[in-house]
DNA sequence: AACGAAAAGTCAAAAAAAGTCAAAAAAGTT
DNA sequence: AACTTTTTTGACTTTTTTTGACTTTTCGTT
């Protein structure tokens, strides 16, 4: 069996029932499986990507580790929406979502709030209409994730 | 754990509840965990800075301490970031800002992993560097804006 | 005033992580 | 077989933390 298969089985295993986080120590797993630590970053890369459910958070240094959460099957109604949008959307339909979702009660207040004036169209100043709704989209669909996993 | 987390942990449990200002004895406070007194030097600069809204005071010599203030209100410490916040910001610094402010406690882990996906460069794929930057400082203040005044 | 001890400060080296990147190897495809 | 994609490896980089030697300031005593 490949070794990559090997560290993602390990990893999705550390996911026992409702953690929907896990902590690793790079250099220790690496050592445990007998594989060079990058390994590790290919079978994270490769495997663990946002596309699939999963962020990453990491720090370096001394107590260093990765941090891997994946989005927790609760709100399939966020992932279908987040499937529902382009690669690009507008500063008004952005918001309708947004209503939307508030309105039925899958978001909170203040991260309507939050995410209205995130992506009003007031910050894009100066930015051609299509990088703006392109941006918009990708930063749309990133915090649903967000939210749908937190 | 960390023993640079513990420390700070410890400060910043002396400041439980309506108390701005924690006084610390440099080798006292090392010699109970164990660590070199610099230690606490290394904590107090990265990690009780200006920017994170705390001030420092000290005195050397027999009877010497240091004195850790934190600023006031959430709200002033929110409005004073925003206002240290330029027209332009890179990924890193925004990231920074984030994760200190959530830190420190004045801002929630939601808000903080949302302000996080939102302001990733990921999303700004194909803008150029400046207005990439420019965007994100806009975005970033309008949803410290938002939360400073929810 | 001068001296010594008791703090705190500074700085840079070493250590402890994680990240990047590209070459080599292996596995799949046509 | 030729080609393409995925995996493996390791050298090198960057970030963060830890440690300790040395410096400076302050206080109390002589």
């Amino acid at each position: 069996m490949k070794i990559s298969d090997v560290i993602a089985d390990m990893i999705l295993d550390m996911f026992d029932d409702n953690t929907s986080t896990v902590q690793i120590q790079r250099n220790d797993l690496a050592q445990q499986l007998g594989c060079v630590p990058s390994q590790i970053n290919y079978v994270i890369t490769s495997r663990f990507t946002p596309e699939q459910g999963y962020r990453i958070e990491s720090r370096r240094g001394g107590g260093g580790y990765i941090l891997i959460t994946r989005a927790a099957t609760r709100e399939d109604a966020l992932h279908s929406l987040i499937n529902s949008i382009g690669s690009s959307i507008d500063e008004k339909s952005a918001k309708a979502h947004i209503y939307n979702l508030h309105y039925q009660n899958l978001i909170g207040e203040k991260a309507a709030q939050l995410m209205l004036s995130v992506l009003s169209d007031s910050n894009f100043k100066g930015a051609p209409a299509e990088i703006k709704d392109r941006i918009r989209a990708n930063q749309l669909k990133q915090m649903l994730l967000v939210i749908a996993t937190s």
